[in-house]
DNA sequence: AGGAAAACTTACTAATAGGTAAGTTATTAT
DNA sequence: ATAATAACTTACCTATTAGTAAGTTTTCCT
């Protein structure tokens, strides 16, 4: 099963996801991830069709990442509050990166892209989003969370500030970022 | 050959304004413009030398419009949450053309940017972040509107739930975005 | 009417993009 | 040991990108 060098795909993955995270999908290149990864660029070619392929996989990739963590929340014996930090915390690891998020990296080049990615996008978005709004209903549910909003329409304003909060803290700093992740916490806590 | 266009300077800004937000600033080029102006590119670059040119005055252009906007509003006898419709309406409008905000848009590109355009956005967001800020604290001071945050945190929430509600809308409809609204208004509603 | 300036077009660059076909080297299974 | 195959490289290709120099047409001004 294991090939010569099975983590160059990894790599490029890794890569590519860091990449889209920082430049966006249109403003990279496979020349950029090939000079990165010292091969040719057809060796990335070779491990992903196209830049659809590799987008595809990217996304996907982060599907299987949130299924996990999806379940790890499920079963963990965390409070509410506990859950919704761990999840917070992605966002504010890619702040310190000057990195954004990659659901709204795609979100911007959204009409660019071909019909097969938008459909997983969209299947990444419900899986997140329904993450969020479940850990966010059983804690209003045990009482560990206060908010007036439906579970889905909180789950919402959650992701859309933390979304936001990482692509505005790019331009006007990370005390913003720190502001918003604040008073998150604050509009659910009991 | 027939007639004369005085304003290809405005319609290119018009049409650069529409693929920025459609597109994303490294998803249309040159000849995007000119294509749909019906000229060659070299007068495209006849009128702003280089995309960087192009951008700079495009922001320029929304600082000069927030400006007016502002103007406007703080002498307008209007109520405060009135106010807040008229801003929050720009961003109800891109949602129904599939567009995002141009912030979020530059936002997401923005590590690609040259340095004088990324002073010019923070120009840019400084005045949009502070109108919010300025109606939101006269709202609270008359009594015509009720939050718990300060008015820069509160502007920043409701900032980022709009900038990225227009983005969210494109994937998963605009049911999400006017749940978003509805919900900024509650939050700040007496 | 005539000249200057503005608003273009024509006709090119050079660089990079994504992508492919065919050949080479390394690894693995038999 | 060797054949098959995986993981590449070499060497291209075509399309598009932003951009420019030089010439042409249109409009403005006197």
């Amino acid at each position: 099963m294991s090939a010569r060098n099975t983590d160059t795909k990894e790599e490029i993955l890794r890569i590519g996801k860091q990449l889209i995270q920082f430049y966006g999908y249109n403003a990279f290149s496979y020349a950029d991830i090939s000079r990165e990864l010292n091969v040719k660029n057809a060796a990335v070619h070779y491990h992903f069709r196209g830049k659809e392929d590799l987008l595809m996989a990217l996304v996907q990739n982060y599907i299987d990442n949130y299924q996990l963590m999806a379940q790890q929340l499920k079963a963990a014996p965390l409070k509410a509050i506990a859950k919704l930090d761990k999840f917070i915390e992605r966002y504010t690891l890619l702040c310190e990166t000057d990195s954004i998020c990659i659901i709204g990296s795609i979100a911007s080049d959204y009409n660019t892209l071909p019909d097969s990615v938008k459909e997983k996008v969209t299947e990444l978005i419900n899986l997140v989003m329904g993450m969020v709004e479940l850990t966010l209903a059983e804690g209003k549910r045990k009482g560990e969370l206060v908010f007036t909003e439906s579970p889905k329409t909180q789950a919402l304003l959650i992701m859309t500030n933390l979304a936001a909060g990482v692509q505005l803290a790019r331009i006007s700093g990370k005390k913003d970022y720190e502001a918003i992740r604040k008073a998150i916490i604050r509009q659910v806590k009991s």
